[in-house]
DNA sequence: GCACGTCACTTGCAAAAGACAAGTTACAAG
DNA sequence: CTTGTAACTTGTCTTTTGCAAGTGACGTGC
């Protein structure tokens, strides 16, 4: 027997109406924002993500590649057939992500000693 | 051969240098952001954050919110001995966190359809 | 003065998500 | 032919989350 489904109005996928929670309801989660950084690294293939150092597992990456292509945050270009081969690029929708990164940065930098960065933040190449 | 392990010096509660991924070792979860959040809308007690939307479990909350003291970022003033009852307050560290759940309010007004947001976001009480 | 409700939790257990290792497929290099 | 690489998938184990229930110290109504 199905739940009466008892809560309504909200679209299923969000907690709640709140545009924090919704984004965090896509991007909250420890993993999701390193990939997205990663491409504004300039960082394109499944292997360049895989190097950076905090080392994500390679499950949670090929499923936070979907997710973020299914949400529209990222778009896949295959560029070989066999073996597939692709490349991944921000969207519009995920270039614009550019400010909470940029806002996490610098609060990072002002409070946790020791970290670094690397001003290789160009304008990310976009694909939509 | 062996590239010369370029893994020493991170604290051992970050993953990496980079300051976006310390600050999601922080603050990189489905809730905490949510209490913050709470926090900045005026919300001092217990009882106020579980009546949020997003309907946090009980467990969680409590062990957020002893993370987040943990971290300095929020303030615990008992106003009651027996039993004990506290307000929760963001410190000046916390509160300069208002810059990501703006930037993360504004991509959730722009891209999420349906979000609503309640201009209640006056300059949050801080304590030190 | 005692059942009843509230507040701020804690505890127990099942379910979901994450971490780690190993396997797979297609090709390319030596 | 053997080894290597790229991009995954699969399996197993551990950790985290979610949900329900319980707890202790009150305060309120009758």
């Amino acid at each position: 027997m199905k739940k009466p489904t008892v809560k309504p109005s909200y679209p299923d996928s969000y907690r709640s109406t709140c545009p924090v929670a919704s984004v965090l309801d896509i991007v909250g989660d420890k993993w999701t924002l390193i990939v997205v950084r990663d491409l504004f690294l300039g960082k394109h293939r499944y292997g360049e993500f895989q190097s950076s150092p905090e080392a994500i597992p390679t499950n949670i990456l090929a499923e936070r590649l979907k997710r973020l292509e299914a949400a529209g945050l990222i778009k896949k270009e295959f560029y070989q057939d066999n073996p597939p081969r692709a490349e991944y690029f921000l969207t519009t929708r995920g270039a614009d992500l550019g400010p909470v990164l940029r806002a996490m940065r610098e609060w990072g930098k002002q409070y946790i000693p020791g970290v670094v960065y690397l001003e290789k933040i160009a304008p990310p190449e976009i694909r939509d």
